[in-house]
DNA sequence: TCTGGGGTCCTAGGACCC
DNA sequence: TCTGGGGTCCTAGGACCC
């Protein structure tokens, strides 16, 4: 196998010289997943727990408020899967071993995954925990995802699957063929064949609400959303998102993968409450705090806040947000929070609060930071 | 099914200004 | 006086992702 390293920190491929294959030959873009990430840390740490069901989630206390972070694939025979609530959980796998949510721990073992990956000679961006791009000059990309699966494997313990792709949506799309601990490859040759007669759902940027659109427009495919009219589309969504969901099922997506460090555009807290909240004095007292912590992040983050936001989820899941832009961008804890009480004192609504939350967003960025890790829908159609 | 926590981006209406 | 059009900022909400 040869793995020619691309210059600098950023790979980008050049599409405009190879317009027709919409990629340059030898240019490749792996998508690097975890298996079961959470669940297979946990498991790592208590090999007793190996092949038994084990879901993790809040507190780890199914009788609480909270909900499924991963579950093993043992427990997703059972119906299990993340999101859904860990009550449900238990009812539907009473059997399963039940354990709180570890940051810490995750962290650690991502960071070890990273640094193997990174070894490679190819450029790495990190997109969370358990996944992560790489761009990366080679002949033989099937050949580089398995050097890379027994690396993370050997040094961490991880399994890991790879999607290879053209560009970062059939990569990440790919993933999803190639788990649990495989690999495979998606692009312009294979997507139709391999995409058209999926739902829409399938397409990362598709959710169900925007399935069941879809669906009223009479598209339920993603081979007829890539044949869609763009002015139906457009009326609908809107000019960006409308013409951005065609070019999505038609496999267009953007193609560089960046090293450069993420540099986030918010900082947010929030808790939701095992008894709903019904004193004014507890409720502002909770505010402050978040605000506190949310002020905390904004200090370690080295960059001023411009705009300070509450969000209130009122029982029974009514969720409301109020904010306001501050006369100056400021890291001052007092100001913050003096801030998130002023936007408190504008919710009119009185009813039992279930979560209150705490958001600060940064104000302007520098020219040259750019975000890629969520490919926003700015592709040329 | 009774729904966490931490993020990102898009849309749309109104304010405000020229 | 009964009423244009464009640009930008602010705000609330929607949708999606891990």
């Amino acid at each position: 196998m040869v793995v020619r390293v691309p210059a600098g920190k950023s790979f980008r491929a050049e599409i405009q010289a190879h317009a027709h294959t919409g990629r340059v030959p030898g240019d490749w873009i792996l998508h690097v997943d975890i298996d079961q990430f959470i669940a297979a840390v946990e498991v790592a740490r208590h090999p007793e727990l190996r092949g038994r069901p084990v879901i993790v989630g809040g507190a780890g206390d199914p009788t609480q408020r909270g909900v499924v972070a991963t579950a093993s694939y043992e427990a997703r025979e059972f119906g299990v899967q993340s999101g859904l609530p860990l009550r449900t959980a238990a009812k539907r796998c009473p059997d399963a071993v039940f354990l709180p949510v570890d940051k810490p721990a995750y962290e650690e073992v991502s960071e070890r995954v990273m640094a193997t990956v990174r070894r490679f000679p190819v450029v790495v961006e990190v997109l969370g925990w358990d996944e992560a791009f790489v761009g990366a000059s080679t002949d033989d990309p099937e050949a580089l995802a398995a050097e890379i699966r027994r690396a993370v494997a050997e040094d961490t313990g991880m399994s890991c699957s790879v999607g290879i792709g053209d560009n970062r949506l059939r990569a990440k799309t790919a993933t999803g063929f190639a788990k649990p601990a495989g690999v495979y490859r998606l692009t312009q040759d294979n997507w139709s064949k391999v995409m058209d007669s999926r739902p829409t759902e399938a397409l990362q940027g598709v959710g169900h609400r925007t399935r069941k659109k879809l669906a009223e427009l009479g598209i339920e495919t993603v081979g007829e959303l890539a044949v869609a009219d763009r002015d139906v589309l457009a009326a609908r969504f809107g000019p960006t998102m409308g013409p951005w969901y065609r070019l999505l099922a038609r496999g267009v997506g953007d193609r560089e993968v960046s090293a450069t460090p993420y540099v986030p555009r918010s900082r947010s807290r929030e808790v939701t409450f095992q008894q709903n909240l019904t004193d004014p004095a507890r409720i502002a007292a909770e505010v402050a705090d978040l605000a506190r912590r949310v002020a905390d992040d904004v200090v370690a983050e080295g960059r001023p806040a411009a705009r300070v936001a509450v969000k209130i989820r009122f029982a029974p899941f009514l969720t409301q947000t109020r904010s306001l832009t501050l006369e100056a961008p400021t890291s001052d804890a007092d100001v913050l929070r003096a801030a998130a009480l002023a936007v408190l004192g504008r919710f009119e609504d009185s009813r039992p609060v279930r979560l209150l939350g705490v958001r600060a967003e940064f104000g302007c960025f520098p020219p040259f930071v750019r975000n890629t890790r969520k490919s926003p829908p700015t592709a040329a159609g």
